[in-house]
DNA sequence: TTTCTTCTGGAACGATCGGTTCAGTTCGTT
DNA sequence: AACGAACTGAACCGATCGTTCCAGAAGAAA
């Protein structure tokens, strides 16, 4: 965020820097490496594959990102921003039916080359478990996060006597929690049938609360 | 399994080798490492610490056990077991009824220290993803294993009229697919109160199940 | 053109990784 | 008592780990 010209210029910084400027765009090294970090883990991935998938040397990566972990979650926290981004977009309007669709369109991104890893922010919580503050703090925001985007429209509904306003807590909870269990199967291998089939129940059991 | 005497004694092999005889028990061992693996993960588990929680040196251990990924499926087929049977004694019997009080009895379980690291299988699973032939076979077993212990309650309740034979399917999935999310979310660092929070939630929506 | 700062490529670092080797001990069998 | 198979403890292996360092290239500012 510069002040130049006292405008100030959030989306990009005017760097005045004299030296060499950076060869690559961070954000875009950022994206790559969310896919890399989603397929791989923490653990399993070297700083010199993580090196190669960047595309460029181990002196920029470190001098952009700082250590492993550093750029680790520095990357979730992106691969979260996004998923934040795309939730609201789906749920910030209407109510169950807007939930019903969401859900049908979680089949096109469950059955895709890099859903089938599931969701990097449980695969990033189960691996570390309380390990790392860090990731526990970032697993806190993801599932409030998750919580709120999920909890709107099933309020909207039930405002509107669509469904039933006692059980509107523990639907959320459910579907957070159901959730999570998608990814979980995804990400271990279901079979494309399987995954259907859970979307499918997802679907109906949904639908069922309408009343 | 020997034949000595023409007695099959499954449970204990009746070994007439030669030299010094083993000194520790194989399975006490095993039952140690699966809280090791459980807590620590696969990648980020040394075997100079896996030495050392099992109590023993490392050539006893690859004596034993072999190489490390063969000694971590080893360890996780005894936590699943260990599962099958748990569930095999909680959901055998009865209906709807059966499954509220599994759940229930899952507070104590998800609130204990070691249950807080959510479940093996699932830390497993998307840890390892699809990396291993193994995990996937593994993963896959234990999702049936589980889908079919869920879904005999329902079935029961459903030939009673007690709960919507429709939806009994979908409410299977559904119950899977939260199981992993509990799991999930324990792992992740969730506090006591929202842990209790998504029980009572579940328990809820499964008591609305019936009519 | 010169100056000055930053980035780049690659070699190199110590630490730790999973795994092996072996001399010596132990203990049931003969 | 002697034998010999299996286990034990510790040193040791090359490979790889995450990270650092530095000489030189690059490019904007002066």
């Amino acid at each position: 965020m510069s002040t130049t010209f006292g405008v100030m210029t959030t989306t990009e910084t005017v760097t005045k820097t004299r030296g060499r400027p950076r060869a690559f765009d961070e954000d875009q090294v950022l994206d790559t490496l969310v896919d890399f970090f989603w397929i791989h883990g923490y653990e399993a991935a070297s700083m010199n594959d993580i090196v190669d998938a960047a595309g460029l040397n181990k002196s920029s990566l470190y001098n952009a990102f700082g250590s492993k972990d550093e750029l680790f979650f520095t990357v979730l926290d992106r691969y979260i921003d996004g998923k934040e981004l795309m939730l609201r977009e789906a749920l910030s309007e209407g109510g169950v039916d807007a939930l019903v669709g969401f859900f049908a369109s979680q089949r096109e991104m469950l059955l895709s080359t890099i859903g089938k890893n599931g969701c990097m922010a449980v695969n990033a919580s189960t691996e570390l478990g309380l390990r790392d503050e860090r990731a526990v703090t970032m697993a806190d925001r993801y599932r409030a996060m998750l919580r709120e985007s999920i909890r709107r429209p099933l309020v909207w509904s039930a405002d509107r006597d669509e469904v039933d306003p006692l059980l509107v807590d523990a639907y959320t909870e459910m579907l957070v929690s159901a959730m999570f269990g998608m990814s979980v199967s995804a990400r271990a291998g279901a079979s494309e049938a399987e995954l259907e089939t859970l979307l499918d129940s997802m679907v109906a059991l949904i639908t069922s609360w309408k009343r």
